[in-house]
DNA sequence: TACAACCTATTTTTT
DNA sequence: ATAGGTTGTA
């Protein structure tokens, strides 16, 4: 990618021209008091804890660049860890702009990208092959669930992502099936830990690891080899973590091994004490760590982030200093009120207040409206009136919302405005199911002992080879102690395979290894994608279908070969620098190849749809994005939608308080994206699953300070118990005026609506249940109700199943029957 | 073996 | 509402 420009006149062997080297004054400009500090430095480990807006990506670039060009570190010495590949581009960009091109030697990466980078040197080691495949999340959940289905665990009581979720929860704190197992307290534990030990064994088999396993295996790596930990932490003589907050324990205690002095005692798990024995004479001390991070925007506990890492860092690093950074270069005083104020309900939080000395601003502008349609609509004419008046461009503005499914009623509506807009996120380009396909197609032919990809594309297209042929070759497989696709090759020995599937799998058989040949010989990844679509017959296959959908699909495949030579370009001409210990990571001189390819799309979400600031009169489009998506970026107007208890802040925290500090979080973070306007709204009446519901005000609206909102609609103007008179869509701040046109078409919209709840409910009636009340459910026998949450459509009841444990059901759903 | 019709559970956020 | 999985039929 942007390591493709090399920059005229310089000369390979002198990587450090005097002009490249910026002077410290330069460095040092244009940052207050803290953000020198942080700069400056020294020894020991660093906390910067900086609020949102403070400048952080700022301090990081400009102390890698001090790094280097005062202290004279090797640039190959210094490791940045960030949150996104985008991050870590921008960052290496931002380095390399300030020291010029011996930048590209520093490891500036996500943590998954690293330890990648790492295993593949090393993994044999650990009796895997280099070649390895990465599961993204979805091959995971496809693994789960054969070896769930293999282990006869009802698909229903226990779902393959709860499973999931609970072995991703042991990895991420290091725990291998044997402690899982010895620890489990009840049914569901033990399942999980049975299915956790047969899933990793069939990882294994498949030569794969999935994104966690990338962590957790480094830090085995280095916990079984410490000469190979050794190797690292001697060259990484400086690390820099940014987005600490967001770090579960896997990642600390990966920082932890590359920073501690590894003479002193360590205190993670398992540390091998033997290793304090030989002591080298020319020991290192610790590496220079400093992380970045800003507890109030942790979001991400749902995945494992630990807070406490941020929280604890001075305790964890006895001799860490911190530095706080509370000015804030982004909103006005009006919005940062509004965050501090919100966020300060949080416990347990270290005191922070983000100033700046931009200014009060505009208030923030609140809309009560009636239905979501109706929301939709205000932002639409709202962004419509800043545009026409000239002051702000559609790329100024983003809407938010907390889950991906609310943007299809912006679309709808912005589509019918005729408002441009792009959503970030969603369904994403490499979970379209055509392109997960095609790179089933090409994981294979890398790692043919990767059966799930395999099986995958065994008869996609349809090519006759049908599930008893595919039992059939598995069985054999199993017998034989073969993997899948050896047993493919001798499908003729196996028993109970049709002459005709045979034939069909003679074919497929042969397909595949021509173009296993083509990866042999190093062919280009694009000419290996357009080969795939041609010979598997899958492109055919798209082009003769008439369903309209599959013209979408060859379009994405169009896409996905695009990206293939984009990146074989971009591959070849950057004849990589040699790494500090000689070997060129990634491709070597025989240029990229189809695992260097795949590696890219395994661990590169494409974060590109974010659109950049457009420059010059492009105006660009109004982007739309889940807060989660937005963190880390800034706009100069932000719509925070959806604000309804059970919508925002989610319907699963509202029972519990760390959860609700997270949903808090994430409204600071939303807040917070927010320059100059900040827009606050929320429905009164919200369809979800085809269903109206009633949501009461989000807590986070009432936590604003009344001042500092302009509530251009409030409740009181929604239309009610069939009185079209009460209607008002004034704009004065009181609420009050005349009915306008848009309340009497809100009273009739929300009319029908509620005719239609009235029919949703006749159709299905929720038990009314008390605490105590026994009820049967089909699979999971008897129970008896717990605690009982939620009103009406939102009712969720904790019900005590005996042997099942205690499970949660939204009784809308829930086929239970009170007794 | 392949397709259609039917049924079900699904909506948190992602490297 | 919709997608994905399952079941039944050609």
């Amino acid at each position: 990618m942007s390591d493709a420009f090399p920059i005229p006149g310089l000369v390979v062997d002198d990587p450090t021209p005097a002009r490249t080297t910026p002077t410290a004054e330069e460095l040092l400009e244009g940052l207050n008091e803290p953000q020198r500090a942080a700069v400056r430095h020294a020894g020991t480990p660093l906390l910067v804890v900086a609020g949102a807006g403070s400048g952080k990506t700022r301090v990081l670039t400009r102390r890698i660049a001090w790094l280097i060009a005062e202290r004279n570190a090797h640039p190959g010495s210094i490791l940045a860890i960030t949150f996104t590949n985008k991050a870590a581009n921008e960052m290496k960009e931002r380095v390399e702009e300030l020291v010029g091109r011996r930048a590209r030697l520093m490891w500036v990466s996500t943590f998954h990208s690293a330890c990648v980078r790492i295993l593949r040197k090393e993994i044999d080691k650990l009796g895997l092959k280099s070649s390895f495949s990465i599961y993204d999340a979805a091959d995971s959940k496809r693994l789960m669930t054969l070896v769930l289905r293999d282990l006869d665990v009802d698909p229903r009581r226990y779902q393959p992502a709860a499973v999931l979720h609970w072995v991703s929860d042991q990895k991420n704190e290091l725990r291998d099936h044997e402690d899982a197992a010895s620890d489990a307290r009840n049914h569901f534990e033990e399942t999980c830990a049975a299915a956790y030990a047969l899933y990793q064994r069939r990882l294994r088999e498949a030569n794969a690891l999935d994104f966690d396993d990338l962590i957790m295996s480094t830090v085995h790596l280095f916990q079984l080899y410490p000469e190979v930990r050794e190797t690292y932490r001697r060259r990484f003589r400086h690390v820099l973590v940014d987005e600490y907050q967001d770090t579960n324990h896997a990642q600390y205690a990966l920082i932890h091994q590359l920073c501690a002095d590894s003479f002193e005692e360590t205190i993670l798990d398992g540390a091998d004490p033997e290793d304090t024995a030989e002591e080298p004479a020319d020991r290192v001390g610790p590496s220079e760590l400093m992380v970045v991070g800003d507890a109030d925007q942790s979001i991400y506990a749902f995945r494992g982030a630990n807070i406490r890492n941020i929280l604890d860092f001075e305790q964890d690093f006895p001799d860490a200093t911190s530095i706080l950074l509370e000015q804030n270069y982004r909103s006005t005083q009006t919005i940062l009120n509004a965050a501090n104020a919100v966020i300060e309900r949080n416990t347990g939080r270290k005191p922070k207040r983000l100033w700046s000395d931009a200014g009060t601003g505009e208030p923030i502008v609140g809309y009560v409206a009636d239905d979501e349609h109706d929301e939709a609509r205000f932002v639409a004419e709202e962004i419509d009136r800043l545009t026409d008046a000239g002051a702000t461009k559609a790329a100024d503005v983003a809407v938010f919302y907390r889950t991906n499914a609310q943007s299809r009623v912006f679309e709808e509506v912005f589509i019918r405005v005729g408002l441009p807009y792009k959503v970030v996120g969603g369904v994403r380009f490499y979970e379209r199911r055509e392109v997960r396909d095609v790179l089933a197609y090409l994981r294979m032919l890398a790692n043919p002992a990767d059966e799930i990809s395999l099986r995958r594309i065994l008869n996609t297209p349809r090519r006759g080879i049908g599930d008893r042929a595919e039992a059939a070759v598995a069985a054999y497989a199993d017998r034989e102690g073969l993997t899948f696709w050896e047993a493919l090759r001798r499908a003729e020995e196996a028993p109970g395979i049709a002459t005709r599937s045979l034939r069909q799998i003679a074919g497929f058989v042969a397909m595949v290894e021509e173009l296993q040949s083509m990866v042999e010989a190093d062919e280009r990844p694009d000419v290996i994608v357009e080969s795939v679509l041609e010979r598997s017959g899958y492109l055919a296959e798209l082009e003769a279908s008439d369903d309209p959908q599959d013209a979408t699909r060859v379009e994405n495949l169009a896409e996905l070969v695009a990206v293939a030579r984009e990146f074989s370009d971009a591959a070849e001409v950057a004849t990589e620098s040699p790494d500090l210990d000689g070997t060129a990571d990634g491709p070597g001189a025989a240029g990229p190849d189809l695992g260097d390819f795949l590696e890219r799309v395994a661990l590169v979400a494409d974060s590109d749809q974010i659109p950049d600031t457009p420059d010059g009169d492009d105006s660009g489009v109004v982007t739309l994005m889940t807060l989660h998506t937005a963190k880390g970026l800034e706009f100069p107007v932000v719509f925070l939608t959806g604000l309804e208890d059970g919508v925002f802040p989610h319907s699963r925290s509202l029972g519990d308080q760390p959860e609700l500090e997270e949903e808090r979080r994430l409204a600071y973070v939303g807040v917070t994206r927010a320059q100059q306007r900040l827009y606050v709204s929320r429905a009164l009446l919200r369809s979800a699953w085809g269903a109206p519901m009633h949501n009461p005000a989000s807590r986070f609206l009432s936590e604003l300070p009344t001042d500092l909102v302009d509530w251009r609609r409030e409740e009181s103007a929604q239309t009610r118990w069939g009185r079209p008179d009460v209607a008002s869509g004034s704009r004065a701040a009181t609420g009050l005026g005349a009915p306008t046109a848009a309340g009497r078409r809100n009273f009739s919209s929300a009319a029908l609506r509620l005719d239609a709840q009235t029919k949703a409910k006749a159709s299905r009636e929720i038990p009314s249940l008390e605490p105590g009340d026994r009820v049967l459910h089909p699979s999971m026998g008897m129970g008896t109700v717990v605690t009982l949450e939620g009103s009406g459509d939102k009712t969720v009841a904790a019900i005590d199943f005996g042997s099942e444990g205690v499970r949660r059901l939204l009784l809308r759903y829930a086929p239970v029957e009170k007794l």
